[in-house]
DNA sequence: CATGAAAATGCGAAGGG
DNA sequence: CCCTTCGCATTTTCATG
């Protein structure tokens, strides 16, 4: 089922590079492997239609876009069928940003991005338990993100 | 402590705008919110200097190569001021790659990226919880990661 | 995989509302 | 003060060897 493309050194090289700073020129990276600018374009476009890069994003801090509140939250289901009309209504969310679908303690963990405690509150009560499928849930405040990285190619 | 930047609407659209792709161009911008190229370079020159936009970055389909386990993993100190040194092993580890700093149940939070059950195990008791400081953990394996995104800006 | 030229994009100064 | 027009520099892209 996962036939895994196959990445050399080089290919390696540029994703790291990338990974870092999608913005740095292919002449860059050309100087800095000793290869041509073409050869480092023609790697990022297999890569690309590999599906290995997906796209790119920039980096925004969100406490100056107001985003003082992170935290995580555990969520039981009422019924483990319940799984894709939770997550439905969790998706017209805005303030959730990340979803999973988990074994172990929780059906669901999700993560929340808020403006003040204030707001995760009214989120939390009358927004997330207020969906019907969810039984209860548990929260887990991020007072600091001190590791914040990519898996190394 | 907090001051804000303020963001007008274009601000506001171009962060949206670059948040789903970094490398649409400012022209193409700048035809879509009717204001000249320029404007938008001014405005993301300008959101650099405030520290909103803080780098840019590819996706990369972690599956594709080789990463098809992630799990997040609570973990509890023998005693909360290891905290720093804690962390500190913790960044040595490839395989972290977001730590919180958490109140409730756990000291720390963590999310792992892993290629298999296998290395799990491995990261997990050899690694991890070889950690001096470390108490006890809790694990949370992630099947699926169905929401991934950003705040609204 | 390298070369080199054409096209697209980014950039910054100078001027206008 | 912010926006625009304009020209130059850099970068991407692609055909060819």
């Amino acid at each position: 089922m996962n036939e895994l493309p196959k990445l050399d050194d080089l290919d390696r090289r540029i994703l790291s590079t990338l990974l870092d700073d999608a913005r740095v020129p292919y002449a860059e990276m050309a100087k800095r492997f000793h290869v041509s600018p073409a050869t480092v374009h023609v790697r990022v476009e297999k890569m690309k239609a590999a599906g290995i890069i997906e796209g790119t994003e920039i980096l925004v801090n969100t406490k100056k876009l107001g985003y003082d509140v992170c935290c995580f939250i555990g969520i039981n289901l009422k019924a483990a069928r319940d799984y894709h009309s939770a997550l439905e209504k969790l998706n017209q969310l805005d303030e959730v940003v990340e979803a999973y679908y988990t074994t172990g303690a929780y059906n669901i963990f999700v993560k929340l991005m808020c403006r003040s405690i204030e707001e995760l509150q009214f989120v939390l009560i009358d927004k997330l338990q207020a969906i019907d499928e969810v039984q209860s849930t548990e929260t887990l405040i991020s007072l600091q993100n001190p590791i914040n990285r990519n898996v190394i190619p």
